[in-house]
DNA sequence: GATGAATGAGGATTCATTCAT
DNA sequence: AATGAATGAATCCTCATTCAT
């Protein structure tokens, strides 16, 4: 009954945002006949927001912190990276839902957000320090950025892929086609490159 | 008066989203008192928020359109990339007017998003087919809404920044860095990085 | 418009309450279509409970500013509290309006009561202290208090005098009867009564 | 837990009224975790409402029936007055209970405030036939009112005095001297005064 | 005797929009 | 070109109440 609430919710929220959505259509997707229903299990529409949220954002964290030092750095013996986009292709709306979260901060989502999120930033940018490429330390944040968005830019993006490139990229094929990107891209910002050619002294490049 | 309505709009817009803002807070925010005169100057809401968009889109379009066909690649005799992000800069609320109607999309936003950007696209599109890197064609609609959201993402989550990172995006020390990163980053992407260091081979390094 | 809003208002406030009452009814009452058009008027309900209190309460304050220094004392001279008990009497649901303010007392409502009546009941505090009765100072405010539950009590409280005495205190008799029994009754507290019978013989008047 | 129950909704309608109460705020304020429980004790909100009414005035109802045929008559032999308002004292939201009973009348209310107060009103106006003073037989439910006004009156407004006349009607010397202005002006009003002072030259004494 | 869940009705308030001025 | 007024529909949320446990 929570779980279904939430389960409509996500949906809801993902496809248009806290404020497109209506507590009467949720109930309606969860199945219930009342949205009084909705104010017994959370105490209003923020809460239920940040329930989904949170809620949403658990396996994330989970499987980075199952990748524990390693982080999302692309490599033959961590499928993290693998793994969160395949977990993201599986959930097309979550990379939506945290997209939204972003840009309809309020005091409290904002809070929420920073419970959940720093302290995956802060092991994130533990591992960035110890990457190559031309970055400075001061380079970290906006590199740590630039990875958040490249990776969930495109399936928060898709309907705009879509419309532009005439790509669906929800299809297997451009599924695939975007988890070999990613880790070439990232590789390339890292330059933790699969190791197709070795550097000049011997020292791995990162 | 019209342009006044646009900005209050294109302000409110961006921060909460078309169903976010109502037509009241519009009219109060462009001093108007009474939410009438808005439909004096826009049939209704979508097509204000329409006009809002192509408004604020427009100086992109020519940005790029002046960049011809070097596109947003860097390089010593491009300026292009500079000239985005400082715009984008001084324009905060820009990206996440561009990454709002991204999610909202509706029937009617989509054949406008469609009509402005698919244009953009095309050309951009020409100009990465042409990047090295280990691109192969296929790749070329993920490489290049990568590098949309690597640019427009960090203004469209400035907030988030703040919030995980105590980091000011905006001040002019972040945009500065924010420029020389980006650079850096498309430039290892692309393949057209300064040549700051030599690979053994001479050969270049993607 | 906004007066036939007030008239629907103060009926409907003064029979049920400020909680009492929905905006709904207010509008029907008032011959609106639709609740909506309040909100034209007035920002909400304790906006609009705080009109119909300010309308209500004026034309007693004028009635009393009229009055002048003689207060309510009765005598031949003074036709104040003759006036005011016809204008309670003819307006019946005044009385249990301002009962029911007392009761409600939110903190705005405290604050629109105390601008109102603290003038009337400084000036009235001045005329008391003048009247012969047993009361030294200090029972000033509680022979006001107890003036003021007199004279309002009969008509705020008609339904129950209706219950228990079968007695129809709107009447003509009956509020005839009230003129006289508050007349009667201040000058016996106030020690003003008219010298309507001589006790012949020295025994206690009563 | 009735009785918690009954004391929790004396608290709420008293200060708030019926409309003004829901009955989780009555379960809240009861210790309950949840309104259905109430509905174990008390078939519903109006049922609630009576049992809270008929339990707050029973000690009323005693007290007067206590002082029999004297009713509230002052005097050195009865104590009745004096007990009422140090009973009014100590419980200070009954005499705002039955303001508000008196306002909020329903059918089913009237019904029961007729079935309790009746007989009170019926005895009341015996006593009060005996009294002396200027009253004619018809004066006499007016008197009887008034005498509710007085004595009422001061605790169920309470908060009004306070408002008005920076007076805090619930500190023990307000209480104190409210007492002896009670009995000071129901004797001047039966005309059971204390022979305090003769009127030093025949004319009346005001 | 208490509770969690559900629900239909209704609460106040805001919505986008229209019309007369 | 701007405004005050009006309105139907929708908003979030709370209401009193019931039922199964």
């Amino acid at each position: 009954m929570r779980e279904a609430i939430l389960d409509a919710a996500e949906r809801s929220f993902a496809e248009r945002g806290l404020a497109g959505v209506s507590m009467r259509g949720i109930a309606a997707e969860a199945g219930l006949r009342n949205q009084a229903s909705l104010y017994h299990h959370f105490q209003d529409k923020q809460a239920l927001y940040e329930a989904v949220l949170e809620r949403g954002l658990a396996p994330l964290v989970a499987l980075l912190a199952q990748a524990g030092d390693r982080g999302l750095a692309p490599g033959p013996e961590n499928p993290a990276l693998d793994r969160l986009v395949d977990y993201l292709a599986e959930h097309p709306q979550l990379s939506r839902l945290i997209q939204r979260a972003n840009l309809d901060d309020s005091r409290l989502l904002r809070t929420t957000l920073q419970r959940i999120l720093q302290p995956l930033y802060v092991r994130g940018l533990a591992v960035l320090s110890g990457a190559a490429g031309p970055w400075e330390p001061a380079d970290l944040p906006h590199l740590a950025a630039g990875l958040f968005h490249l990776i969930f830019g495109y399936f928060a993006n898709a309907p705009l892929l879509e419309v532009v490139a005439d790509h669906d990229p929800h299809s297997p094929a451009a599924v695939a086609r975007q988890r070999r990107f990613l880790k070439a891209a990232i590789a390339q910002l890292l330059g933790s490159a699969p190791a197709r050619r070795v550097p000049r002294n011997g020292r791995r490049r990162f």
